[in-house]
RNA sequence: GCCGCUUUAGCUCAAUGGUAGAGCAGCUGACUUGUAAUCAGCAGGUUGAGGGUUCAAGUCCCUCAGGCGGCUCCA
């Protein structure tokens, strides 16, 4: 008779009980349920953390321990009713489309997935006939049944249903026992747990189908996959579909063109053509970096667009990703590229002169456009483009001005982020099994970069394996407004470049030294940066960032003249301002400047001309009342000049 | 690149294989407007490009291009 503990209580168990019995009992006795703590979670609950394993409700109690019943609403019952959801999904699609064979089909974050070999094509219009079939199962309340069996009888079993990847992943197993879970006359292979019965998936939905190479090789058979969500319930399933919606209506190409900032055309794939609204903001955050920049002592140089075949030779670029490259010649018969990265131009640049230890570290910025041949069907608005601009910098230093750069970087990109409202994870990733240079080398140099973390005081993650082949390197996650994560600046420590392009400085034994070169980047591409800065602020831009800043609204055709006078007092204090002429009335008007999100709209009409003043309505805030000119003025060049 | 979907007026979208249409935007005029859409008129199209099937193609088939959702890739 094992005692395992439930809550804040203790149960003597019968041998043979499972912990659906206990589930019963204590359901069948609230008093004794209340008194352990565990009353709330009895009804919903779908599986159970048994002595630190998350196990089926049927699973029987043989040990002492303790037991705690899981709901969907804790991560690990969320999970499990998301997984039971896939092989609902799974059956249902076995059911409609005979013949077909399973690959995969695990959760994710916010849903599910499953792989599916299915002879013909699936449609998007398909998932709701799959949504209506998985609805039957789920009440048809099959039990969902764990069976262990032998690894030859598992093969036997799906050879016989035909399911050929289900066998290459039990061969890949290599366990003598094989798990399978059976709901009606679906089994699938399958480590669990999952809901005790299908009855238990209360809120589903389908939402995508795609397609996906089977075991995520290009070498593979592309299979169906369609993807799904599932929610312990019906409104936070609502809550979750309307997190989509807004996603949507923030999605930065949507707003892009809405707010005139970047157009896109045929005849440039993934080349954004900048608008003057879009170039506006572009200046700002480049002006905004040089600001910093200046304050560190840093020089700006601006190299090539195109070099000579033979310079990528030697940077190594035309052995590793010449595939990713453009390249152009002319008819005198030279071949060139077009820089995919700044940095070899701007060795060329470092090596025109010898270097003493005494200017180091030189710090090298470059705004430099750089062009990357991305497979058409990467491409995705300013995320992922073909030329974009990187806001890219080098550092040439000895090798104990490393933390010291490190620290003053760290410092540095919280700054940047922190004016645009942003949140930031950090990670250090180190050595990769395929690398240039010495054990030595890449020791010193990862606990350089690893000891500058620890003093810069903030946590960080360490991806084992996951730097650059020429050097460890540190990079910084954003985190928007609703929840993603976009890498952006990285700090790379190179032992490579500095070697094939032998960069060297005169240290103050009279000797050349290597050099040690850092490679970072801040925003990383501008132009992706400004597609997260558009769905973070969801287009609603602050003063300093907006392309126009405040919009005048003249009441009628009347008070034009006033307007303009005022539009000219803005524009000579250095205010993005434009007013609005148009014979409309001013709802239609402020409405117009609503849409394309203007921080400030200034109304004048016949209170204003007798006051010599102006009515201030904001973007959110609504009608503010009346201002002074020149007191509005101050106001948002303080707003501007502060960044709020 | 691969799988699926998609492309109709500047934009958002209609149109059983049988005469391509609406709203918004644009232009013209009227109205002279007070905090999220005033009214009327006009104009706007080789239906992404090119082939094919058919008496007849926006609609069906093929090729190409762009876009979307994924996969793969991202120095």
């Amino acid at each position: 008779m094992p005692e395992i503990k439930i809550g804040s209580g203790k149960l003597d168990v019968q041998d043979g009980k499972r912990i659906i019995d206990v589930l019963k009992e204590l359901k069948e006795n609230r008093a004794a349920a209340k008194e352990f703590g565990v009353s709330g979670d009895l009804d919903e609950a779908i599986i159970a953390e048994y002595n630190g394993v998350m196990r089926d409700l049927s699973a029987p109690l043989d040990e002492e321990g303790y037991v705690r019943f899981l709901t969907p609403r804790t991560i690990e019952g969320l999970d499990t009713l998301r997984h039971s959801a896939s092989h609902i999904m799974a059956m249902a699609g076995m059911r409609l489309f005979p013949g077909a064979k399973l690959g995969i089909g695990p959760t994710i974050k916010d849903g599910f997935y499953y792989d599916m070999d299915i002879p013909g094509t699936v449609v998007d219009e398909d998932l709701a006939r799959i949504e209506e079939e998985m609805q039957k199962i789920i009440d048809e309340n099959l039990p969902v049944v764990r069976k262990d069996i032998s690894y030859d009888e598992a093969k036997k079993m799906f050879a016989k249903m035909g399911q050929d990847y289900k066998i290459e992943l039990i061969e890949e197993l290599k366990a003598q026992n094989i798990t399978l879970y059976t709901q009606g006359d679906f089994t699938d292979l399958c480590r669990g747990p999952h809901i005790p019965s299908t009855r238990h998936l209360k809120a589903f939905k389908l939402l995508s189908v795609a397609g996906a190479y089977w075991r995520g090789s290009e070498k593979n058979k592309m299979l169906t996959r369609i993807y799904g969500t599932a929610f312990a319930d019906k409104k936070e399933l609502k809550e979750h579909l309307e997190l989509i919606e807004e996603l949507k209506k923030r999605d930065h190409r949507k707003l892009g063109k809405e707010l005139d900032l970047f157009s896109f055309h045929e005849e440039a794939p993934g080349m954004p053509f900048w608008l003057p609204n879009g170039v506006i903001m572009k200046n700002i955050l480049v002006e905004f970096m040089r600001g910093k920049l200046n304050e560190l002592n840093y020089i700006e140089i601006q190299t090539p667009l195109i070099l000579k075949d033979t310079l990528w030779t030697r940077s190594g670029h035309m052995d590793k990703y010449k595939e990713n490259m453009f390249f152009t010649g002319t008819v005198e018969g030279e071949s060139l590229a077009i820089k995919p990265m700044s940095c070899p131009g701007g060795f060329l640049v470092y090596r025109e002169t010898k270097h003493s230890y005494r200017e180091l570290p030189l710090k090298v910025a470059e705004f430099g456009i750089v062009h990357r041949y991305e497979r058409s069907g990467n491409l995705h608005g300013l995320f992922r483009v073909r030329g974009f601009t990187q806001d890219d910098a080098h550092i040439f230093m000895t090798p104990d001005q490393i933390e010291g750069q490190i620290i003053e970087l760290i410092k540095l990109i919280d700054e940047v982020y922190s004016a645009f409202g942003f949140q930031y994870k950090l990670e250090l990733s180190t050595r990769p099994e395929m690398s240039v240079g010495s054990d030595e080398m890449w020791e010193n140099s990862t606990e350089a970069l690893r000891q500058a973390l620890v003093k810069s005081g903030r946590e960080f993650k360490i991806n084992d394996g996951d730097g650059a082949f020429y050097g460890p390197k540190i990079d910084f996650h954003l985190e928007d407004a609703l929840g993603r994560t976009h890498q952006c600046g990285t700090i790379q420590l190179d032992m490579n470049l500095t070697e094939r392009f032998d960069l060297n400085y005169t240290a103050a034994d009279g000797q050349e030294h290597r050099v040690v070169m850092l490679h970072r980047a801040i925003y990383g591409s501008l132009e992706r940066f400004i597609g997260i800065l558009i769905e973070h602020l969801a287009g609603k831009f602050p003063v300093w960032i907006s392309p126009v800043q405040a919009t005048i609204l003249p009441v009628s055709d009347k008070f034009n003249d006033y307007a303009a006078k005022v539009l000219d007092e803005l524009k000579n204090a250095g205010i993005r301002a434009e007013a609005d002429y148009s014979s409309e009335k001013l709802g239609y008007k402020i409405r117009q400047a609503t849409l394309k999100k203007v921080p400030y709209m200034l109304i004048v009409g016949e209170k204003e001309v007798e006051g010599g003043n102006i009515s201030v309505r904001g973007r959110d805030k609504g009608d503010l009342g009346a201002s002074g000119i020149s007191e509005f003025i101050k106001n948002i060049l303080d707003e501007n000049q502060k960044r709020l």
